[in-house]
DNA sequence: CTTAATTCCTTACACTGTAAGGCACTGGCA
DNA sequence: TGCCAGTGCCTTACAGTGTAAGGAATTAAG
């Protein structure tokens, strides 16, 4: 009936690795990186684990706690640079945040439904709150720059994950009107910072983050100065 | 059979008034703001309505145009002052635009999926850009202006929403151990902020929010005058 | 009156998360 | 050795989801 239940003592063809909590939710990435979250079903999972659906809730007691542990990874993966000047290191936290939201694409979705961060989430925002509170920040201070910091990198990366820049072949019927507005000329201004600027060639993501990244940090440098 | 179907002419005692898009997306935008997003499903929004769930087909192709239908409706509500100087009026359209997304929770949650922006959308952005146009910004520094700006306009809304700070009665069992690191002091600076800023009586979302505001409309100010 | 379009509904299907409970195996204790 | 509780996985079942297919009623036009 089972199927890697073996009667006989020496038969082991299949010693499949046991479940755990990390296996899953390893496995949980990779095919949201692949397939996307949609995708990511009680049952494809444990399909895509050779297990049945039922058998992840040994793991976690409901979907969303799987998820919570999803996200609680991907700030693993965010690294804080222990050494250097503040600003340095503050920027290379940015950097490797934005790194992690473009790898995991779902991760920006997830986290404006989750309410309860994990070890490694609040392990990062510690050490964030070190940085600055050890470099002159008041805590009032560090609390302004943090969040006028995190606002641009998740806003950021916000805009960049859902600009409908694929291709223009996503024609439903909706973006044949739009397509007729744009071409009689409604939005002049749209159009010609498309134009001129996004779509040309050479137009870098990374680029246009850093743009922005300086001025934050040139406002965050001045909230610690002025206090 | 049908409930609505009367056979006499003078019997006017339902005459429910004829499903349109904007009904429905007006039901819609009332039952996802007062039940939350995942509330909204076809058959409760056509019984909020009165009606069947297949009736909402013949008006949206799917779900999809639905939600898309719906933002559009909240960037219809954001307004771009005409009149006074462009910081002034800049200003004003974030402080309008993180009212909206305070004001319809789930709208954060669905840009995030969303890459057919609707005519309202197109209108409000092109009219931002246009503003930037007119005073002295370049097509470059306008574009970095609006990315600078946007991203800390969601960022912040995106950390607002979902801060885990509606009580502490969410005690999973994952909090359990949580409460006991907080409590073993694996994270002092975390503790330090929420327990002498963010958890202070008279913290105001939107005091902080204007912080950050200010810092970017000078880092924009300062692009412009680079270029 | 006939016909065609518009608008709404019925039924059905594949898929979702997960509650309830069962079965096989492991280790500890008698 | 026999028993027994715990661990890890599974089967079955259910209510809810979006929506394809097609039908029925109302309205408008010829």
């Amino acid at each position: 009936m089972n199927k890697r239940t073996v009667k006989s003592p020496a038969a082991k063809t299949e010693p499949r690795p046991k479940l755990t909590r990390e296996l899953i939710l390893g496995k949980a990435l990779e095919l949201a990186d692949l397939e996307g979250l949609q995708a990511l079903s009680m049952r494809r999972l444990a399909q895509a684990l050779g297990v049945e659906a039922m058998s992840l809730y040994y793991h976690f007691a409901n979907k969303d706690r799987l998820l919570d542990g999803m996200i609680d990874l991907v700030f693993a993966e965010i690294g804080l640079p222990t050494e250097g000047e503040w600003k340095g290191r503050i920027r290379a936290r940015a950097v490797s945040t934005q790194d992690a939201l473009v790898r995991h694409r779902w991760a920006l979705g997830l986290m404006e439904s989750r309410t309860s961060p994990g070890p490694a989430t609040l392990y990062h925002h510690n050490a964030v709150v070190e940085c600055f509170r050890l470099n002159g920040f008041s805590v009032a201070a560090a609390a302004h720059a943090y969040s006028l910091l995190d606002s641009y990198i998740y806003g950021f990366a916000l805009q960049q994950l859902n600009l409908p820049f694929t291709t223009f072949e996503e024609s439903g019927p909706a973006a044949d009107s739009i397509m007729a507005e744009v071409a009689a000329g409604d939005f002049p201004y749209l159009v010609e910072m498309a134009v001129e600027h996004v779509l040309k060639p050479g137009y870098d993501y990374k680029e246009e983050f850093e743009i922005g990244l300086r001025l934050v940090l040139e406002g965050i440098e001045k909230l610690r100065d002025e206090a």
